[in-house]
RNA sequence: GUGGUUAUAGCUCAGUCGGUUAGAGCGUCGGAUUGUGGUUCCGAAGGUCGCGGGUUCGAGCCCCGUUUUCCACCCCA
């Protein structure tokens, strides 16, 4: 045998079955988006690296995929550059595009290069895949397909009630039973101040993020050994053995954060946020998470992160506000708020759970059976007349034994064979087979149609 | 990037202590059945045992390297 084909690690193909599935899966999604006034648009999925760079801290830099320069890409580097063995810095000079690591920054892109195109608030969603340079494991991939949608240019928290009442109806559609959970950076960047660690809010929450896997001794050894003094380490023990409902978690958080501005601007949002949400009767279990803090160091207010309740998988969607995230693409002052759908951990937990509906309508309904130059010459005008009443039929392109055209139908789930031969086609007919209970009849045009739609 | 793990037919996997010609199920193809699938029966094709090197009289099996798979960490959807 020759050299055995392989894709690139991390990365699948699907097979028809599988497409049936997971596009049932966006178009659920894809439908609720529109439900609630989105728009889509679309992306390259190479981006300049200098978009991309910087944007997901120092490890996600080193998650891009980059592309090598066309052409003589050492033309221009002196024998010394390449002597010095400097990746990072020889990087840049062979490489100026790289794969797109998530949906955000592009969008970000596209709005400060579209300002003049776009009407504010701008409701967008956008399904592609994305590219991280990983190492896969179970629910990661290194391409997979990302579902989000942001509103930009509004800072009212109406949108993040949208986005929650998106969430809710996305996996109420789907059947998944999920829990919301949902914490404020300001609450976050509150804390810090409070015990004096300002700056150090994001090795703060790095750290909390893991309370759910490390647990909190561990917590408090990570946090020590980022340089934060026992002091501060101490002040921050209440806050993360926080219990209650929200509104008690919130009451108890008031009495911490009664000195910070900011920390209590973060409860405000969301207790309205809360109250939204009751009003609107979401039915999803929502919850007040403040180990919740992900890794993106671009929210500014309220994060999200969407958890399988009946399945071990990690988030299965995620996302946040971001105050100005057009800012280092040079346009200040534009608030942003969204999450995003990972469509392929869905896939993963709807597989698991085999939550998929029974119709694939996108089958075909019917195959014509025939056996030869005659007969095709006499199908090919029921095949325009069915698919022209929007009925998908196939014919079997070679006239192969009956045994294997009928093989064909039966793998396929093809559920009415059409069968032609001479007394068919005598009688101006043609023999219709059910293929599930069996049963077959000559049939008329009209009749066929009666059966089958 | 760090640590561990895996690799045998298209797929899922057996393969004893290192011993002759590497097996099964499923799938594929052909036949039983020239116009009837899903069940059954018969038969066939299909392998550089991931790749490269080493030890040995002899390696699918042991050793080294490499690639790959999966898992944990880092990080994340």
């Amino acid at each position: 045998m020759a050299q055995k084909p392989s894709i690139p690690k991390g990365t699948r193909d699907f097979t028809p079955a599988e497409m049936a599935n997971r596009n049932y899966i966006f178009n659920t999604i894809k439908d609720v988006f529109r439900l609630y006034g989105f728009q889509q648009i679309e992306t390259p999925a190479m981006e300049n690296l200098s978009t991309l760079m910087g944007k997901y801290g120092e490890e996600g830099d080193k998650l891009l995929f980059k592309i090598l320069n066309s052409g003589d890409f050492l033309n221009g580097l002196s024998d010394n550059e390449l002597l010095e063995r400097n990746s990072p810095k020889l990087t840049t000079k062979i490489s100026e595009k790289g794969l797109r690591y998530d949906l955000t920054v592009p969008f970000a892109r596209f709005v400060v290069q579209n300002r003049d195109k776009i009407t504010f608030p701008f409701k967008r969603y956008q399904i592609q895949p994305v590219w991280r340079a990983d190492r896969p494991q179970r629910g990661r991939y290194r391409e997979f397909y990302q579902c989000d949608v942001d509103v930009v240019g509004s800072d009212s928290l109406l949108n993040e009630l949208e986005l929650i009442q998106i969430v809710d109806e996305v996996y109420r559609r789907l059947k998944i039973k999920v829990v919301i959970k949902i914490n404020n950076r300001k609450i976050l960047s509150g804390i810090a101040e409070i015990i004096g660690e300002a700056e150090k809010i994001t090795d703060i929450t790095v750290a909390i993020d893991k309370m759910d896997k490390i647990g909190l001794e561990k917590v408090n050894e990570e946090i020590a050994s980022k340089g934060i003094s026992q002091q501060a380490i101490d002040k921050l023990q209440p806050i993360l053995k926080l219990s209650g409902t929200n509104s008690e978690k919130l009451n108890q958080l008031k009495a911490v954060l009664s000195y910070s501005e900011i920390g209590m601007k973060g409860i405000a949002e969301l207790e309205t946020i809360f109250g939204l949400c009751e009003a609107m009767k979401v039915d999803t279990a929502i919850e007040l998470d403040l180990t919740l803090a992900r890794g993106l160091n671009y929210y500014t207010g309220a994060i999200f992160e969407v958890k399988a309740l009946d399945v071990e998988i990690g988030s299965i969607t995620g996302g946040g506000r971001y105050d100005n995230l057009t800012g280092v693409f040079g346009m200040e002052g534009v608030s942003g708020v969204g999450i995003s759908f990972g469509a392929d951990r869905i896939y993963d937990v709807l597989n698991q759970l085999e939550l998929y509906p029974e119709n694939s309508v996108e089958n075909t309904r019917v195959l014509f059976v025939s056996f030869g130059e005659k007969e095709l010459m006499y199908c090919l005008p029921w095949l325009n007349a069915l698919r022209a009443k929007g009925i998908n039929t196939e014919i079997y392109p070679e006239s192969a034994k009956m045994k294997k055209q009928m093989s064909y139908a039966d793998n396929k789930h093809i559920p009415y064979v059409a069968i032609v031969g001479e007394t068919e086609m005598n009688e101006g007919k043609v023999m219709l087979k059910n293929m599930k209970s069996g049963e077959q009849q000559l049939c008329t045009l009209n009749e066929l149609l009666a059966i089958i739609q």
